[in-house]
DNA sequence: TGGGGTTAT
DNA sequence: ATAACCC
């Protein structure tokens, strides 16, 4: 693979001095104490356009030419050919073909293989630590922390020699070897470089990276040099880094309504809101949303990297121009129903909670969803992992149900959106430890576990019990 | 705007 | 159950 990244003027080996040629003694009095929270290392991991990637790689006739995915009327990704020639993201078809008539569209709304290959990325990722938080399908943060703190120790012992980083530097800013917070991100910066040839070695895929001390500023600087380069972030860049941001809306955290609110306030820049009143914003905003964003807008952030493990929840949906029955609405429920079974299927674990979501239809941007829950009836969630043609008929009961309590189906109604979540996700079944019910349940007591390799429910029959 | 996800209230 | 955020 070509890497065409260029090497950060002054940000290279050059700038190690002559001093300290055996045992880099400065380490010892500069190591940031055990414990101590206060300086993380941390790679934010982006891949390239990612639906285009994986459906390049299904499809290898399709490398070279300008590609995008499609979902209903958008282009929802693309890959750079088609960027090249003016395709964004989330186009209109109709924009994107008038754009560029050569675009090869392939249709992107069965997300089953991005998921697949998603979670291989995350599971590659674990490998190096196992703190891996997911952000959607194509993001990851993972905690260098303890891993470089460990290649620091070898440093010590072994011979101390490639301290230069991967990748660029944000702003070009010169790495100073003596400062114990710059050779920690220069080795985070080598193990980004490791992890990104591991994924197109091992999977085919590109990304980018972006190393930093917190997940706002990693996030930030991994879309720097963008396609397939890393960027890493020292500590005296972060300022410039997020001034960088023309608006307050671009800072992540900070969405759609909260960028209304602050602009009705007059604040539009990251300065405007460093600089604006604590106690205004907190009256305005609630003293958690303020006091949060604001640290944003000064490049702090202290929220963790939380490992996500596997998914909270499983949905399906489909959007459509109307769906105006009951009929045409149990129909489209047992489509969703259908592929989530399977996939339930395949997890090894029990939801104990549907949800059907509905989107009504009106002529307002208004975009809101409606929902009703319920818990699963203990003998269909029994019945669960096995053979998913006997739980089809009570579960679709089950949503039908939901649905007549959202929608009066005795009056005209008109849809644009289904969808059918599990949630509340269980290991195998209710029994808890130290019950009888334990100890009675093979599945349990025995050595199978859902770990992140895929359970199938091959062996077990909870009907039995 | 799609077809997903998460956490907080 | 909804609302906010993320992709």
């Amino acid at each position: 693979m070509e890497r065409a990244e260029t090497w950060a003027a002054g940000s290279s080996p050059g700038a190690l001095g002559p001093e300290e040629p055996g045992g880099l003694p400065w380490f010892h009095d500069q190591v940031v104490p055990a414990g101590s929270s206060s300086s993380r290392v941390i790679v934010h991991v982006d891949l390239d356009c990612f639906y285009a990637q994986v459906e390049m790689i299904s499809h290898p006739e399709l490398k070279g030419k300008p590609l995008g995915v499609q979902q209903k009327f958008l282009v929802v990704t693309c890959n750079y050919e088609a960027r090249e020639l003016g395709v964004k993201k989330l186009m209109n078809v109709r924009d994107a073909k008038e754009k560029c008539p050569q675009l090869v569209l392939v249709n992107g709304e069965d997300l089953t293989r991005y998921r697949e290959v998603s979670y291989k990325v995350t599971e590659l990722l674990e490998e190096f630590s196992p703190v891996v938080e997911r952000l959607g399908f194509d993001e990851n943060f993972v905690d260098l922390t303890e891993m470089v703190e460990k290649r620091l120790e070898q440093l010590q012992r072994d011979e101390p020699s490639a301290l230069t980083v991967s990748g660029h530097v944000y702003g070009n800013q010169p790495i100073n070897l003596h400062d114990i917070l710059h050779i920690r991100l220069l080795i985070g910066s080598q193990i980004a470089a490791e992890m990104r040839e591991a994924m197109y070695n091992q999977l085919g895929l590109t990304g980018c990276a972006g190393v930093a001390s917190n997940k706002l500023l990693a996030k930030l600087v991994s879309g720097i040099f963008k396609p397939n380069q890393q960027t890493l972030l020292l500590p005296e860049s972060s300022q410039d880094l997020i001034h960088s941001l023309n608006h307050i809306k671009k800072m992540p955290g900070i969405g759609y309504k909260t960028t209304k609110r602050l602009e009705a306030l007059g604040i539009s820049s990251v300065r405007d809101l460093q600089t604006f009143s604590s106690k205004i914003l907190e009256r305005e905003l609630g003293i958690s949303v303020a006091q949060r964003i604001q640290k944003l807008s000064f490049g702090e952030d202290n929220s963790p990297v939380t490992p996500s493990g596997p998914p909270q929840s499983f949905s399906e949906e489909d959007s459509f121009k109307k769906c105006s029955s009951e009929v045409e609405a149990k129909n489209k429920i047992e489509e969703l129903l259908a592929s989530l079974l399977n996939r339930v299927c395949q997890d090894g674990r029990k939801p104990h909670t549907v949800r059907l979501i509905i989107r009504r239809y009106s002529s307002e941007k208004h975009y809101s969803r409606e929902s009703r829950q319920c818990p699963i009836p203990s003998h269909i969630i029994q019945k669960l992992g096995i053979g998913n043609y006997d739980v089809m008929t009570p579960m679709v009961d089950v949503l039908m149900k939901l649905f007549r309590n959202m929608v009066n189906v005795k009056m005209p109604f008109h849809l644009t959106l289904l969808s059918v979540c599990f949630c509340n996700l269980k290991a195998l079944n209710t029994a808890k430890k130290g019950t009888i019910d334990y100890y009675l349940t093979p599945s349990l007591s025995t050595t199978s576990r859902s770990g992140k390799h895929s359970f199938k429910m091959k062996d077990t029959h909870m009907e039995d019990f």
